[in-house]
DNA sequence: ATTATCTATAGATCTATAGATAATGC
DNA sequence: ATTATCTATAGATCTATAGATAATGC
């Protein structure tokens, strides 16, 4: 079975605009189009329509990759919480100090929330993202901020983190990450790395209280991607 | 002339449903109720009927107080924005150091922003408040960001802050202060007080790098609010 | 006479379903 | 035969306008 699309056979009736789209994964055209729809003029006044055509497709056709409108966004949301959420458990198995995994978890975290067209991070906060129908991904959501809170606490219980309130502070700090994506633009101004690197040092100065041991914290993050271990290399 | 709606008399035919709103000041009612289905349900699934029912109007008499449906959101928009700036000018004018003065602005917007239900100042992340029509809003909101700027270019300069690149922490500073709007809710948990004040104690810590210099810089605001200077108090 | 509302409705959507059709697979 | 699309359309909206109406003001 071919899921990735690179095959050049495609089944079925061609569509009414063949030079938009290769045809060879119309979910993921789909998934793609309506994310750049939904970031920019928001849910509910992207029509399907509009979907539709960014894809060469006619309005109706949309309805045999997806039930409904709602779960073309709740693909979208669950993309971007469901790498993140797949890190952070990742994350949690090593033994990375908590200022060190804090900082590898908020540049990943971007990196995801930050991604695609418009940051689809930012689907999140229209009001339409809190219906019923898409629980599942604020259950995930829940679960990836409860990640944040774990370091936190480690953090201060090791009186490495000077903090009053662990779950006020995991709050902000998530919320920091999170909001990102509302006001982030990969074209005008900063580099994605420079950008995500700023904010996770700002995080650790926050729960820190200390501008070079934040700086010392990112520098052993560093140094763990690159050697798996904190241990600094001789 | 009445704009305050205090007075007993209303001119015109009564409302279809006059149990709801006191019917003094239709435009204010509306805003207010509008303000609510904008953050719970979004601008374009808040239908101007949902809007009407909510203050015991048909839907067509909305029309007879805004020219249309956006004219609402840009009132709204400019609502939230307008006090922050008016008193960012206020502070300007004041002999607050850059630390005080970052303080007092970051606890006055959060205020303004996280004020009305669902928060108003999440308003402005829907990505309809991008249309052409509010870059009235956007231009304030763009004043308001440079009385940030000009504060962290002071602390700066002045060596009173750490930081690499003043422009890049002025989003970042200004984007936790703005996404607060999206996040917090005044019933569950923290008290606007506590939870406003520690935000801004946080941006003081990522500005200065240091928690205690953080703590009395706070120290020191909350004694300018109550005499209006930054001496101490003998 | 003035005002704020009402009723009625135009005209433009919008989502989703039903059933036909144009490809390839076997 | 299977698949992915198409056309056509139902039925439910939605915003805004036109003109009538029910109050008070003078």
């Amino acid at each position: 079975m071919d899921t990735q699309g690179s095959s050049k056979v495609t089944l079925g009736r061609p569509r009414a605009n063949p030079l938009i789209g290769t045809g060879a994964n119309p979910r993921r055209e789909i998934l793609d189009a309506a994310g750049r729809l939904f970031t920019s003029v928001g849910f509910s006044a992207a029509s399907t329509r509009s979907i539709a055509e960014a894809v060469g497709l006619r309005q109706a056709s949309l309805f045999h990759h997806f039930p409904s409108k709602e779960d073309i966004l709740a693909a979208l949301l669950d993309e971007t919480v469901e790498p993140s959420l797949k890190f952070a458990a990742e994350l949690a198995a090593t033994d990375a100090p908590a200022d060190v995994a804090i900082y590898l978890l908020i540049v990943n975290d971007l990196a995801n929330y930050c991604s695609g067209p418009g940051n689809l991070g930012s689907l999140q906060v229209q009001p339409e993202a809190r219906r019923q129908r898409f629980k599942n991904f604020w259950d995930k959501r829940d679960q990836l901020k409860a990640h944040y809170r774990e370091l936190i606490v480690r953090g201060k219980s090791e009186g490495m983190f000077k903090l009053t309130d662990s779950d006020l502070a995991t709050n902000i700090i998530f919320a920091l990450v999170e909001g990102t994506a509302t006001w982030y633009e990969q074209d005008g101004g900063w580099s994605p790395t420079t950008t995500f690197d700023t904010i996770a040092e700002f995080a650790l100065r926050i729960v820190m209280g200390n501008a070079e041991a934040a700086s010392r914290a990112r520098t052993a993050a560093l140094q763990f991607i690159r050697h798996g271990t904190r241990e600094p290399v001789p």
